[in-house]
DNA sequence: TGTCGTGGTGTTGCAATTACACTAACAAGA
DNA sequence: TCTTGTTAGTGTAATTGCAACACCACGACA
């Protein structure tokens, strides 16, 4: 985390130190991924953790403060970005502080921007979603990050979100293994290919695949403007 | 809100002031309310705002506080509480800490517990829904509210959530009202109660409504011992 | 006993969802 | 160049779920 700033500050209120976490999700081929931080200091130096640090407070919103935690730990660009909710036990972590912190859901799309570590001194990797599961984290974070997935997954079914997921071209096969994933169990393809197309907001780049050692796909383009129209004339996303 | 602590404080991080926040909202025949309080001091003194007050900084988490508020400002005893989000623009606060604050969403049945007022010299009111859209609410109260509302609306489609904002004996009248505050339209009454029944989660109660100067309808109860069960099986609860 | 207001009930047509299996394309290796 | 392996891509029929629709029952009160 970091940005610890020294400067005594005199209050009139009981007040806390506010940080910003992320969970940064990145699809690729082999499933969803986190993006985690190894840990440069104390408490929990070594361990992983979600990307986050201190709110600067009187400077800045809770939504700027995740962005700017974004760029200055993994200097991904992020897709969206949504709040997911504030942690406040006076437990959770063991400063003398009471220390809470407001978690942010934050989707990349992977390979637009090939993986990568941090920017500074600390590791930051892309970790399975399972395998994230199977660490223990930082603080509450394993708490965070299970909230934020299955926000993330129920979110997915009424909202075409999972597109900021995914290039800005994919083949349709993408798309069915990220519900799949999402929604916990196998899909008939005919029928989710159905449903997608008949939605019409899938746009036939007429481009395919390439380094692919069987028979290319069509990469299609998810269609945002159409969407945004069709919202506001009362049409709701559904899958 | 109030708690002012005057005891100065010196921390090393940069820190902010943090308040709860609560929605509350309680069902009558009349439609949805939500329990707004007249503030007794600056800032915003004489307006009215959502019922809430400052975090005790290291000795409550965040559902506590909301709880604590609950009791100290309206005297409400809540059936369901669930945080909203938290909001944290370094301007909503006209003070010159920086105050974030944690909105909560609380369900009330309004009817066992008939309407009040606050326990403390605060005047706290029932306001219909409409009309808190069209007052003046201090703060970002009024984003708040809407921000809670369309949760709420929203999230009574796939959760019994409504419920809770019923008495625990109830016609199927109001079931039938509630949900057409929250999806904005009428519903066709022989096809909602078919579906709300073939649930076979509303226990028939052999009794009737009394004081009503018509026939009188039958009174259910939800079952939330067997949703609960039926929930751990897989199944979704959605109208 | 009639009228007003609300409670309570089934059926049918249409639309949406599910289940289901084969050929096409392409690359790699024999 | 033929075969094999792997994934892409496509249509139809049965079933289920959803939407539309109108009348009698009951109780209070005049």
């Amino acid at each position: 985390m970091g940005q610890a700033v020294s400067k005594q500050h005199h209050y009139k209120f009981p007040m806390v130190s506010v940080t910003v976490d992320c969970c940064i999700f990145g699809w690729d081929t082999d499933g969803l991924h986190v993006l985690l931080i190894e840990r440069g200091e104390e408490p929990y130096e070594g361990q992983w953790a979600l990307p986050g640090g201190f709110l600067r407070s009187g400077r800045e919103d809770l939504q700027s403060a995740a962005r700017r935690e974004l760029v200055e730990e993994t200097g991904v660009r992020v897709s969206y970005l949504e709040q997911l909710g504030t942690y406040g036990d006076p437990n959770r972590d063991p400063r003398p502080e009471h220390v809470i912190t407001v978690a942010y859901i934050a989707l990349v799309k992977r390979i637009d921007h090939s993986p990568q570590g941090g920017t500074d001194a600390r590791t930051a990797d892309w970790i399975p979603i399972d395998k994230s599961r199977r660490m223990q984290l930082a603080f509450d974070h394993n708490t965070i990050l299970a909230d934020a997935t299955n926000r993330l997954y129920g979110k997915l079914r009424y909202d075409p979100l999972g597109f900021k997921l995914l290039p800005n071209k994919f083949p349709l096969r993408d798309v069915q293994r990220l519900y799949e994933t999402a929604m916990g169990h196998e899909v008939d393809k005919r029928n989710f290919r159905k449903k997608l197309l008949e939605m019409g907001l899938l746009e036939d780049t007429r481009e395919t695949e390439t380094d692919v050692r069987h028979r290319a796909a069509r990469l299609y383009r998810f269609n945002w403007k159409a969407y945004k129209q069709r919202q506001e004339e009362g049409w709701e996303f559904e899958i």
